[in-house]
DNA sequence: ACAAAAGTGTTTGGAATACACCCATGC
DNA sequence: GCATGGGTGTATTCCAAACACTTTTGT
């Protein structure tokens, strides 16, 4: 901040706009979302959704797919804008507006790099969330609330797994965001009625059991249906 | 606008926050939105969605309620956010981003008395919208979309009737929003199967044919249902 | 050979659909 | 008494839920 900078001036006052995304993955058992430790006040050393804020030539999601990248390295995701929150007093800095949006990475993108914005990124089981900075808590739960709707009409599980996945994998994916036991052949002939998934010749998976089989989402068969009157249901 | 106009300096640039409305009612027989006449530059003269400027002091949707009542007089409706639009060039002003909300209204209060921002309000038919300023013609799709899918699975199709009401005219609801033709017998069994509707002694109609039996929708019984799990659908 | 995980088929009950008849009112 | 709109009941179809056995692989 030098002697010199430059200001912005309006004939009315205006409030700051941010973006703050709730990132949701998925390790094989359960669901965890992906949090920063902030490095900065307000709330520093406080855990908290990743976030900044809107410049003048990015449309909010373009915002939030720039702050993913810089603070967690994470890019090409599923998102999805969730909510704006504008509470008067959501935050200490002052009037800040946020668009709020979710997102599902997949497993392979798990990796992280740390960023310039934030001292640490890290995952967290969906049940083991600490106090969050801001209004952060209540964003979260939003998010995880239009998850469980969303993951029930839309085919949005793949988006958690790799590239490949197997059916049993998706499953554990609907029940950890659930919260709920399906039966295995009522889910496996459900998923399969849909067309929706190419089968995967070689069937490597390599536990102590039998190798479950390889699929893939074909997203263009789906875009196609859908346009058509086709509707995704559980 | 004085010489001595008082400004307001920020060390980053700042979008200016709208709300804009998607007001929906109902009079009989179609769905209808209301619009208002723009009487000031930009689109002055041409249609646009209700909305304004977000204060300091007001959430998004306090800006929403309060804008409808200045320009419309409605007062205490239905009311919901839809999406925050932010594209950087949706309006020649410079860069505004608007937090829309899309709203139900009772045909009772279809009356509307004119406000001061605007010079004219009127409610159009779903099918006959003509071409609207900024990017409201985006938001209107958007919002009718979302009441389509919403009325799947929420009773919010009461918010567009009276407080007492008939099937039949429940049933016309349903109708107009989806566009679809349904069975009157098993629209009846349907509605009638959730237990969610106070039966109202005295059916006074007066039409060419039978009257209707009037109904009540008990919002508490639902919330209570809704929240020990109880999902309504169709 | 045994345990652990994955694949598959059948039965059953309940809900959604389709459909027909009777009643009340206004002209 | 006839046309219009409102109310109710039943058969059929289909989907969802419940459930058991076989197969493969690793140890």
């Amino acid at each position: 901040m030098s002697e010199d900078k430059k200001t912005y001036c309006y004939e009315y006052p205006r409030p700051s706009v941010t973006t703050d995304c709730t990132i949701f993955g998925f390790d094989g058992i359960e669901l965890n979302i992906l949090l920063i430790k902030r490095g900065i006040e307000p709330f520093k050393g406080q855990w908290a959704l990743p976030g900044g804020f809107v410049q003048m030539d990015e449309t909010t999601e373009e915002c939030a797919r720039r702050e993913l990248a810089e603070e967690t390295g994470i890019r090409d995701l599923f998102l999805e804008q969730l909510y704006t929150f504008s509470d008067v007093n959501r935050d200490p800095r002052g009037r800040v507006i946020t668009v709020s949006y979710f997102a599902l990475v997949k497993s392979t993108d798990f990796k992280l790099v740390g960023g310039d914005d934030a001292s640490d990124a890290q995952w967290f089981p969906i049940n083991q969330v600490p106090s969050l900075a801001f209004d952060h808590d209540r964003i979260l739960r939003v998010a995880h609330d239009r998850l469980k709707g969303k993951i029930k009409y839309e085919p949005i599980g793949f988006e958690l797994l790799e590239e490949v996945f197997t059916i049993p994998q998706l499953q554990r994916v609907y029940e950890s965001i659930l919260g709920v036991q399906v039966d295995r052949r009522n889910f496996n002939r459900k998923i399969m009625s849909f067309d929706l998934l190419e089968a995967i010749e070689n069937k490597v998976d390599g536990l102590g059991h039998k190798g479950a089989r390889q699929f893939r989402f074909d997203k263009e068969k789906y875009q196609a249906l859908k346009s058509r009157g086709f509707n995704f249901e559980l």
